[in-house]
DNA sequence: GCTTGACTTAGAGCGCGCTCTAAGTTCTAC
DNA sequence: GTAGAACTTAGAGCGCGCTCTAAGTCAAGC
């Protein structure tokens, strides 16, 4: 029997305030989550591993439109899960793209950084 | 005799839009570009050079506001070199942050593509 | 019974970084 | 002299991703 979490315990671990999590379940990132007799959310193991993974695209650069794209496929089922498979290679190659981004734009800024260290030794 | 470029040819050299130029400008991310009688905007070779700093800068997610505030620091000449260094050697530690989150991110990516590909397999 | 606090909802509001609009000027080509 | 293109300005508008508000419900503790 594994142990539920109030919304504000789902927040504090996953790091997205309970405004977030209301929010990405309201636009369908995460399906609706199990409620209390009160009707309050009790977040579940699964539901916080859906969120690791909504994190990791977010955090990513994936758009939320992209992600609802993604949802939609997982809803219709497994005929689609190669076409699942494709979206996450093609967000990969624009993660290595970021990643590639970045490490030129850091070149530039160090050389900055360096100019101004020469200066100061002047 | 430097050749000097219409706000046009300045956009499709620093891949910023026309708006964009206009915006960096009014903001004081580019101080003022010189004007040929008419008004028009005409861009130099220490024009464009600022943009690619600008753009490096924007592309690797500092904010436009401590770009002004760096920007604020030149201004005040060479008594701010120091804190000027400062300031782009925290960004630079930003930057790096940036890229191991994004090569974990990427870690967990991978590793679904290889659940979709195994489940495939079967 | 009343207060307090954690929750609920629907919907409004916000900060960021552009992006576009409207109205006007200037130059070139015909 | 007129049409069209390239520009100018000030200011409005927009898309994104939250973030907050208001009004209400429910349960626990006094």
């Amino acid at each position: 029997m594994t142990r539920t979490l109030s919304i504000q315990e789902a927040a504090r671990l996953t790091g997205l305030s309970e405004h977030t999590l209301r929010y990405y379940e309201r636009i369908g990132l995460l399906s609706p989550v199990a409620r209390a007799k009160n009707g309050h959310r009790r977040y579940q193991q699964h539901d916080l591993e859906r969120m690791q993974f909504l994190t990791c695209l977010r955090n990513t650069g994936m758009p939320i439109k992209d992600i609802q794209a993604f949802i939609a496929l997982e809803q219709r089922g497994d005929a689609t899960s190669r076409d699942r498979c494709r979206l996450l290679a093609q967000h990969k190659q624009q993660v290595l793209e970021q990643i590639n981004t970045l490490q030129e734009n850091l070149r530039a800024i160090d050389n900055k950084i360096a100019y101004y260290q020469k200066q100061e030794a002047v």
